[in-house]
DNA sequence: CCGTTGCAAATACGTCGCGC
DNA sequence: GCGCGACGTATTTGCAACGG
């Protein structure tokens, strides 16, 4: 019996067919035109349906008798058992193409996967699925860390809380005590608090130097970002307070 | 019983690196 | 440059399990 025509296919294009990714990717339909030079089940249709009767030889294994058909009609149809083959041919087909399918998705959803090695072939099977566990175990140990970092938060969450809490009720203790009416910062003494940092921030405003109005809008926001940084506005304000407290005391013992 | 499907072994081929 | 082995991949084929 000669070779069937998809063994005899596809050695030729083992041949012609470049086995190398790079080459593969030049070639992305060689299987195709391999498979569809293949006798299909319908294309052999002359002979489906027949072979249901027959004596066994003993000579092959199977003892449906469709040996004995082959035997009859060897010169004009396809055998049962070659039709058989070239079915199971091309289902093994569709199965390896579904494999490759799968590793492909897996490279296309791995990123580690996703470019090719330092030579530029593309990366093995074996490199595919080592480096998807690779990369499996690592969003492990990420949601891990994260799940550890969410629960030392809610834990300061937590405390940040009770601290709250603790502060609002010294707070309420403080107004309810006796004599804090006369220990109230006055109206005049918060604006003069107001009036030096806006003195003192405008003082670093009046220092650029605009031509027109559309300059000093752009201007405006580097000025922000630069003088009045939380840091910088905290250290100014903390110095505005310190010297008014000591002009408030001096003022106290000289009165 | 027969067709389908999945798996594994055997085989073939191309490519690469290495020693000569 | 050539031969050779290792490696990766594709293909074929036999076997077994399963379902209609």
């Amino acid at each position: 019996m000669s070779l069937p025509h998809g063994m005899i296919d596809s050695v030729d294009n083992m041949k012609m067919e470049p086995s190398s990714p790079t080459d593969r990717d030049r070639f992305p339909f060689s299987r195709s035109s391999s498979t569809g030079s293949l006798h299909t089940l319908s294309s052999s249709a002359p002979n489906s349906g027949e072979g249901q009767g027959g004596v066994a030889t003993g000579n092959m294994s199977s003892s449906s008798g469709h040996d004995d058909e082959d035997s009859d009609n060897k010169s004009s149809t396809i055998s049962y058992k070659e039709r058989r083959r070239e079915a199971h041919t091309q289902a093994e087909q569709k199965r390896r193409d579904a494999i490759k399918k799968g590793y492909d998705s897996l490279q296309d959803l791995v990123p580690t996967c996703q470019q090719t090695d330092s030579s530029g072939y593309k990366l093995s099977k074996a490199t595919v699925l080592q480096k998807s566990i690779d990369y499996i175990q690592f969003l492990l140990q990420q949601k891990k860390k994260q799940e550890e970092e969410r629960n030392a938060l809610r834990k300061e969450v937590v405390a940040l809380r009770i601290m709250q809490a603790n502060y609002e009720q010294i707070v309420k203790a403080h107004q309810n005590q006796p004599g804090q009416a006369e220990m109230r910062v006055s109206d005049e003494t918060k604006f003069q608090v107001f009036q030096t940092v806006m003195d003192q921030l405008f003082l670093t405003f009046s220092n650029i130097s605009v031509a027109n109005f559309a300059e000093l809008s752009a201007c405006v926001i580097s000025w922000l970002e630069e003088h009045c940084k939380p840091q910088a506005l905290h250290q100014l304000v903390v110095s505005i307070l310190q010297q008014l407290n000591s002009q408030m005391m001096q003022g106290n013992i000289r009165g």
